[in-house]
DNA sequence: ATGATAGTTAGCATTATGACTAAGCATCAT
DNA sequence: ATGATGCTTAGTCATAATGCTAACTATCAT
């Protein structure tokens, strides 16, 4: 595989796993710690973190230290790349439609000659 | 990780990797034969195979086979789920804000006293 | 200054992913 | 019936992903 990810197939991807998408539902709630994040998954703190790295380097979330907690919330915009590459398939499929509406008309026009 | 991934973790995996990515795109064009796919990729039949496979037990593909060839097809419905998850998280964050609104209301109902 | 708390780093084991080659099977055209 | 075509299966390999433990650092409370 490439080495080079590019930004959907790091969202898709960050996306991919049940326990970062339930830790998003949870930062879509409002903000948490490291370890408010950890306790519901049931999984180790170091396991965690690797997953919000991968949210993060996503940009799916964004996280700041302070002292000795660092908080985390969810970066709601990070998604549209997703919605907007659906939309482009879609509309490509929809011009595909178009396409053969329009050699439809030239059939029907053809056959009214 | 879980053997038993669910829709969105297929769907989300499936739609992860680039090349996989790009045969969807093609499918949107229009169906095409399994070496019509690979073609473009530059790789060799059974990778291309593999990953009309996790296309296909993603439901994001359908196939059939006439005589030696076969053919694949887009299924555009298969991605709502997709939508509907980010519309759900965006929905969480939009009621987070409204508890905000509500909140700025009372304090400002509050002051107006 | 000590201990508890919160997070981090390093390293390891297991499984999954994505690519390949080689060989096989089923059509189709001649 | 033979060869070409189109797909399929089996087996291999390298890398990435996910989980863990153990040990470490940095803060906060007393």
């Amino acid at each position: 595989m490439t080495k080079h990810h590019s930004d959907l197939s790091l969202l898709f991807h960050a996306l991919a796993d049940p326990t970062r998408r339930s830790i998003l539902t949870q930062l879509a709630e409002k903000p948490a710690r490291v370890t408010d994040l950890a306790d519901p998954t049931g999984l180790r703190l170091p396991t965690v973190m690797r997953h919000l790295s991968v949210l993060e380097e996503a940009g799916l979330i964004a996280t700041s230290k302070d002292g000795r907690v660092r908080t985390c919330a969810i970066v709601l915009e990070a998604m549209e790349p997703v919605r907007t590459w659906i939309d482009e398939q879609r509309a490509i499929w929809e011009s595909r439609l178009d396409r053969l509406d329009a050699f439809v008309m030239d059939v029907m026009k053809e056959r009214g000659k």
